[in-house]
DNA sequence: CGCCCCCTTGAGCCGGGTCAATTTGGGTGG
DNA sequence: CCACCCAAATTGACCCGGCTCAAGGGGGCG
């Protein structure tokens, strides 16, 4: 079962980041029972799933989202490899939020039973380090909340790819193109689907994006983070040392 | 030091939510140094703090906010008694947000300094139960998110109210008065203060807030919660049995 | 008494929404 | 290799909710 290799580094990096130690990380390795394979546009996680697992995401990129009244789509987060699903699941259950795990790429997902989740947290440093896992999701929330609904669409679109690069990067994965569609895109930023069309077509009239096939690659990444006013450091990046 | 009475009650009720145990709430109030009190307007905590020391509200109502380029500001969240202000600073001291915490009314703010908090996280339940708080932030952020740049600016203005007063009753503040001004509620839902103040308006004529004086105070919430499309099951508040 | 902050009101404008077509391109079966 | 399908991308015309800017009130407090 060493599809792990790749899947577990991500893993490894991302807590250790957030302070876990070596054995802490085996241990929640061997808790994943077993790995699930998910299809682009079908959910990991329903909105009404009541299952007693954790999910972590190994491979693929996912959102969490919510359902509109009028059935549209908000999308709440992004997920990348080695982020957890739906830790707010385990830790209040009573809490209803609604809020569905979809699959934007094809995605590969660990999953972990509440029970193994228990016990795994006996290990205080682990609990910790996912307790920061927690508060640096919650930074994320922040800074989009200051963005989605102020500022123009440039700069809101802009603020989004900055940030999933970042993120991405600190988790290993460094190419410029990012999997989103634009209706994603659309759904993340409350912009309706044909204004961010024309909103990237003007990044790519910029140079900032490709203009090469539809798929949205960043070109010139320090301009896009000028005109974003991105900074990244409420995302607590490691050290630029690593690699 | 018999300040303590209402505020320590109210931060017991809410932790004792969280799943904490008597004894972690005795540790946790212990802990607590000194109170101090900040006048409205006044910072709790600056966008460039580095104390050693974590900040619980125990009376008063404040918000997170962040400065936008243009001077503007952005209010995240608003907390309430028993919200812990700057949690996410002890847990990740690298990280820097940028964001301040300033007082909406006069508050009473309790101190923990850090090296109190290591020894206070030594009981697992304790741990626990905060880092369940920091999970419920997060399910305020994203139901916020959800909210602001959607919608009329009926439903946000709504949506505000009806989020603000059920966790105020969920620390046992029953009042349908809130304490915000116009602006706070236009930097909170990215609304300008014109049009908040039209809504207000609107919602005054409508008899949902009450028409007399200045302040917000809710009429009709179960009205309110309907244009608002409220749903508060993703706050986690305890069974409609307290009191 | 006067200042300052907040609330209130009005007029005009514009960014982005809405709706309805049309095109593109990758995937699939024949 | 081709015909076909469907989701995503693209384009255009028109409209409106909320923003901007510029003036007033009004009340609490030194």
């Amino acid at each position: 079962v060493r599809v792990e290799s790749k899947a577990s580094s991500t893993l490894r990096l991302k807590l250790r980041n957030l302070g876990a130690q070596a054995g802490d990380v085996d241990s929640l390795l061997e808790a994943i029972r077993r790995h699930i394979c998910v299809a682009a546009h079908d959910n990991i996680v329903r909105e009404t799933d009541t299952a007693a697992q954790v999910r972590v995401l190994l491979a693929g990129t996912a959102c969490a989202y919510k359902r509109r009244e009028d059935g549209g789509r908000s999308i709440l987060s992004f997920q990348h490899p080695g982020d957890f699903c739906d830790l707010q699941r385990y830790l209040l259950p009573d809490a209803k939020s609604a809020i569905g795990i979809q699959a934007l790429t094809d995605c590969t997902v660990g999953v972990i039973d509440f029970e193994d989740m228990d016990r795994l947290l006996l290990r205080p440093t682990l609990s910790l380090s996912l307790w920061r896992a927690s508060v640096l999701e919650g930074a994320s929330y922040r800074e989009r909340l200051s963005n989605v609904g102020r500022g123009t669409a440039l700069a809101r679109v802009a603020h989004l790819l900055c940030e999933q690069l970042a993120r991405r990067e600190a988790v290993g994965i460094h190419g410029a193109k990012l999997p989103f569609s634009q209706i994603d895109i659309a759904d993340a930023t409350a912009l309706s689907i044909g204004h961010v069309n024309r909103t990237i077509q003007l990044l790519r009239s910029l140079n900032l994006l490709s203009k090469l096939g539809s798929a949205i690659e960043v070109v010139d990444r320090n301009q896009l983070e000028k005109i974003a006013a991105f900074d990244g450091r409420y995302l607590n990046l490691p050290s630029p040392a690593a690699n």
